[in-house]
DNA sequence: CCCGAGATATATCGGAGCAATATAGATTCA
DNA sequence: TGAATCTATATTGCTCCGATATATCTCGGG
């Protein structure tokens, strides 16, 4: 699976330009798995109409750059059925907080508190998001599918967090209690 | 956080050539939350050298091409400090099973099924690695956290599928009887 | 009323890192 | 004996991210 595809993806909802693909990545349901950059989306968009599987419509806008709205073509949505029936790779869990943890005897208790507790807030923040998917999008089966894996994860991550981070506090106040 | 402080963490615990920190990226702790191809990791290990962060020793093996076992300085130890040392960036997850689950309309139910399958064999795959490492590695603070974490999050997720899987074939089973 | 911050919108570039491949002798197992 | 598989280093093409550039509009605070 690459950009491409996560463009049909996106694309087979709904027209959009570049920027409303962006902003719908970050917002929606795609934000749980998935990052796309301009970088690669913008190339994307361009490739994927030149071969035919998109097509383009500028739409003037006074003052504003001209957006150039994309839309899929059957051939297209062809396309993405083929990519999705494929295999999917493994999923793959990136966690810089995960090797600052292993990393521990180069870390002090107060910063190991710090690092906890800016994760619990990252973690909150994604479990903000997805119920805010929940309450504004129309329920349809695959978001209620992807926000509850999200929720589920998250919920888990949050709760050994708490639980550690007081274990972490407790051994502080007394090193040599045990 | 990059390749180069990767390399950099697992020299720390001790001396080794760069398939063997491949190969203890992907068997040890590491593999619940992190990866890297020898494409990154032995450009980095050069580069880490002649910055006097690393040390080479040319290991002569009968046969076998000559193993260079790398070692961290003072100077990496510094570096590594600084590194762990800075605000993380936010965990990336990235799976393309949500996004085949989000385009459920594109799949049948029968194809959904064996994706949830095949997610679970994966999850349940990795809860065994996990499981290995807390049994044949000795016990260290860091160590226990990050598998603790990881079983903590793959659990729920694994409780999650089965829970939906079996939802799904409910209503195979009675598509109108709700 | 104006200024700065942030949103809208497209696009490119350098660099990081992955996946695949090349090479080559050793071991293992049928 | 022959095939896989393992040990071991290294490179290359490609994908993609992060940062930056550019230009205009909007909206709230001073």
């Amino acid at each position: 699976m690459n950009v491409r595809t996560l463009c049909l993806g996106v694309l087979a909802v709904g027209e959009a330009s570049g920027y409303e693909i962006k902003k719908g990545i970050e917002e929606g349901h795609f934000s749980h798995f998935i990052e796309a950059s301009y970088g690669s989306i913008y190339p994307a968009l361009i490739q994927l109409h030149a071969e035919g599987l998109l097509t383009v419509r500028a739409e003037e806008q006074t003052g504003k750059p001209d957006k150039k709205v994309y839309g899929i073509t059957e051939a297209g949505r062809r396309a993405l059925a083929k990519a999705v029936s494929e295999v999917p790779a493994k999923d793959k869990f990136k966690s810089e907080f995960l090797f600052q943890m292993l990393m521990q005897p180069l870390l002090s208790p107060g910063a190991m508190v710090n690092a906890i507790d800016k994760q619990l807030r990252d973690l909150n923040e994604d479990l903000g998001r997805i119920a805010e998917c929940q309450r504004k999008e129309e329920p349809h089966a695959g978001g209620q599918f992807v926000a509850g894996y999200g929720k589920a994860v998250l919920t888990a991550a949050v709760i050994y967090l708490e639980q550690k981070k007081a274990e972490v506090l407790h051994e502080a106040v007394a090193p040599a209690a045990e």
